[in-house]
DNA sequence: AATGAATGAGGCTTCATTCAT
DNA sequence: AATGAATGAAGCCTCATTCAT
């Protein structure tokens, strides 16, 4: 007795997305999507292929969609590096849990390989901005591989301290702001 | 035909925790811990209750080690603090694919409250030794939340940067290096 | 956006009878019949009660098919055996997957009655050609029941040959011969 | 709540013989043949890797059987060629659900290989039976690859027969030295 | 105390069938 | 009459755990 449900890909992207960032990859079962999502399983499977398939395309969207909100700055005239990152700092956060998983290695090579280019992609746009404000500050900029090391580490340390003190906001992005000052 | 087997419990302590490093707690099953071991499944339960004990326990053993190592530092009368990151880098990163696992929540509460205490114990040590470091300089210590903090992202940091960029440790170390005196 | 479409049932039974016939019963879903048919899988619900019903409506159609095939060859004034069983091999032969199935048991009872049925008439064709035949050769026919063994023998044997040898017509053709010589 | 069964491993096999023989590999699930050897499922997979595994090593058994039987004709100083193809109908006919299976495709090439060598093996057992038997008699042989045939269509008539006119053993076994004398 | 075969719940996935549009 | 999304039972397989030996 099959009812039609509108939206019903992104239904499911925000259930599998809720769950994958509670408990992780593999703590989280079809079944459970399906049932967060009210829907049966099988219907799982007419938009997505695989349990991986839902996790990669989970990540996907979601880091494309920082990317997207991220370009915006490069075209602002004034940047303050403060509220960039507070926005950075609240962003990240969204999607907190299932970055966890692109950090860890139980995805085999080929999501890994689309996982690393997204990375990739997001790193690049934070650095440019970063870039840009220390050019307008006058402040020379580092070598391209250490700058990568820093960003990286500053987008880590979002995810991370958001969780480990959650009900610290400013403390965090304060410190936050330190580190992106060791860029 | 059951063989006695000396110091089982240790045996079996160090085959899962390289186990679980390299391949995370889901992906490790107590037929494998058992192989490793050189004994039958049956026998891992005459010593851990399940396989969560048995990750709980690892854990455990493995902080109380670095405790013990890094008490060492208090008692020195010279402290070089490069010295004494390297070596942090160097001791903690043995031990990378379980602290992973903690850092992920899929573990249930009670278990996840003696993590917490370990982990806690283990902060506190390192704490302790960058402030007498500072002493030593004479550098006035902050506050103890926003030692706490960094202490954190210190350590988290080791293992993310290790993973992320594992050919470049003394770039890494040298990157850390800054991190500790943002602390 | 429904679209009109003629003699849809035959183009469903030719779509269905290449499938069966390539790959067998269990592997053949109703999607891949609907897609090879070029409609949509409720369509197929429109026109077969169910899977079942379907496989058997093909091999009821195909049978018949060769019932009237053969039929024409009970008028003939002239009657050629190596010509006959030539056809006989290349007409069967189309269809061979098909007729697999029928000789497997994983039809329930109801529906093996219909088979049955459909293949005592294939027999008999083929039993009365023969007999045709050997009269006009002034050969005495032999008991009905030895003689349906020996038919059925041979019908089987032209699948069974062309598959296990499939690149040897002619020699099959020339060992069926001597089969039906049997008769 | 184990308990130790003995011969657990023919046991399976022997249900699963069974059950392949009446219903063919697809019809026949993992859960039926743990019911019908009664042990739970999982113990299945203790003594078979998987599904097709069970079904290759039970049609390997089962010829190798045959194997076994047939190799001692070749020593028999006496060769009655209607004892012979007595005691060939008898013995594979307590198998024919599976040599059926054999026939079919639905095994992937690497077990095709296997199975493809196997009913080779058995071939020629009977073929070097014939030969022998017609050259006690001065029967010339014919050529290898029409004795391949032969032999080839009398043991898969030997099945077929069975099936088909199964309270008819006698008169299937008439037929069949009449194919015998073809080869 | 050690063994490892047996257990069975639970996970992923497929697919015949239904029915709102 | 046609559509195809939704359904959910059922299949294969894994693995933590138990217990007779």
């Amino acid at each position: 007795m099959p009812k039609i449900i509108n939206n019903l890909r992104s239904k499911i992207s925000r259930a599998a997305y809720q769950l994958f960032s509670e408990k992780g990859y593999s703590a989280v079962s079809m079944k459970i999507v399906a049932e967060e999502t009210g829907i049966a399983v099988g219907t799982l499977y007419n938009y997505y292929t695989n349990k991986e398939e839902l996790f990669i395309k989970v990540i996907e969207e979601k880091i494309k969609n920082h990317k997207k909100i991220f370009d915006k700055y490069l075209q602002k005239e004034e940047l303050d590096l403060e509220m960039f990152i507070t926005h950075l700092y609240d962003e990240i956060n969204k999607s907190k849990g299932v970055i966890d998983e692109v950090i860890k290695k139980n995805i085999n090579s080929k999501e890994k390989k689309i996982v690393t280019r997204l990375r990739s992609d997001l790193l690049e746009i934070v650095d440019q901005i970063l870039i840009q404000f220390k050019e307008k500050k006058g402040i020379k900029k580092g070598a391209k591989a250490e700058r990568k090391r820093g960003v990286y580490a500053l987008l880590i340390m979002i995810l991370i301290l958001d969780r480990r003190f959650p009900g610290e906001r400013e403390k965090n992005i304060s410190y936050l702001l330190k580190m992106a000052n060791l860029i």
